[in-house]
DNA sequence: TCGTTTATTTAACGTTCGTTAGTATAGTAC
DNA sequence: GTACTATACTAACGAACGTTAAATAAACGA
């Protein structure tokens, strides 16, 4: 941990501060105070707290869900997406971190307009990209968008549960749950 | 507005600051200037900031989410899941900030470890809640546990969409979602 | 070896915070 | 009318905040 680059670790002790207590509640000393080094480093790489804030939300937060986004779409439906949310309880503690903080300034928790506005962007990318997905599978069915916004729904407490509230979900559980919203649409559900 | 007593309209005000700005974002001078009396009438009613916002949890959201609970179990399960969600649209604009305000700390924004430990009380609770009502359908099919599961976690994605997003969501999208997550189980479904 | 850039420090600036001491006003009981 | 209590204010305390100025140490090409 040490041999990494001192911008690097005030990032990371960052995250951690900005999660547990909130943009206004962390402190740059304290920051400074667990990086192990003086107050103004904090100023030689960032030259302001806010700037902290928007580079961990821009760039960690964004280039992370990024890559989560990017569904292996070779599987069976139900197995893509009980392997997408799955796969969330074994995020690295730093990721899980950035996620959860992410989707706190999401709920117009510590953030600004501008970063309000980004997560709006984002908010409205996903029920159109989980259409894509589910396309060939609903083309035919009557409610089918419902069924779209239904596990969308799903998909967002369950990410919720593992992300920001730390708690661990089976794969079958996920599975199981996932089946049923999907059930009548989907070949290979469990029920 | 004026007429009401004013350790009343310091909570109100109260509520509209800490979930604009968070515990830490939020000062006890701001709070006094948006009410109209001097800063230490705040001491007067209530001995310490950190006093005045667990009164807020403490008393306005856990009176709210228990009033919320009450539902009227007369009518078909998917009517009265279909109201209760819709209700939240017309939540007064104070008790949707005490709700969202809630919520947050359950998301542990903000609070310190005791109301972290109401909250995770409170949320052990809404299962078995759920899964009493629902017990009268569930009790012969194979993946009843798993239906309760996914409708409180499609609830509580609802919930935080209105309370929480300000989103305004339509009657029958709402029975929708929830007629697909209860198909199978209950008689008076959409589809 | 010297000059320059990079990395880091101590110390402090001005501001704002939560909180309180001290005082004034208005109503009420006797 | 006087003592008392509830309600309100002005002013200020000490502490902590974000930020910066100024100085020092290390690294490195010339």
């Amino acid at each position: 941990m040490d041999d990494k680059d001192l911008r690097t670790r005030i990032k990371e002790v960052a995250v951690a501060h900005f999660n547990d207590n909130g943009y206004h509640g962390t402190t740059i000393r304290n920051i400074a105070k667990d990086v192990g080094c003086s107050l103004p480093m904090i100023y030689y790489y960032y030259s302001s707290k806010k700037e902290l804030f928007d580079e961990i939300i821009k760039k960690e937060f964004f280039d992370l869900v990024k890559r989560q986004a990017a569904l292996s779409k070779n599987d069976d439906v139900i197995d893509l997406y009980t392997k997408f949310i799955y796969g969330l309880n074994h995020l690295s503690d730093y990721h899980r971190k950035v996620y959860r903080l992410g989707i706190k300034v999401y709920l117009t928790f510590d953030g600004d307009e501008e970063l309000m506005n980004l997560m709006d962007e984002w908010e409205k990318g996903i029920l159109p990209r989980h259409r894509e997905i589910l396309q060939p599978y609903i083309q035919n069915i009557p409610n089918g968008e419902a069924v779209v916004r239904t596990l969308v729904h799903l998909l967002e407490t369950m990410i919720e549960k593992i992300v920001v509230k730390n708690h661990y979900l089976p794969k079958d559980e996920i599975r199981e749950e996932i089946a049923i919203v999907l059930q009548g649409i989907a070949r290979g559900g469990l029920s």
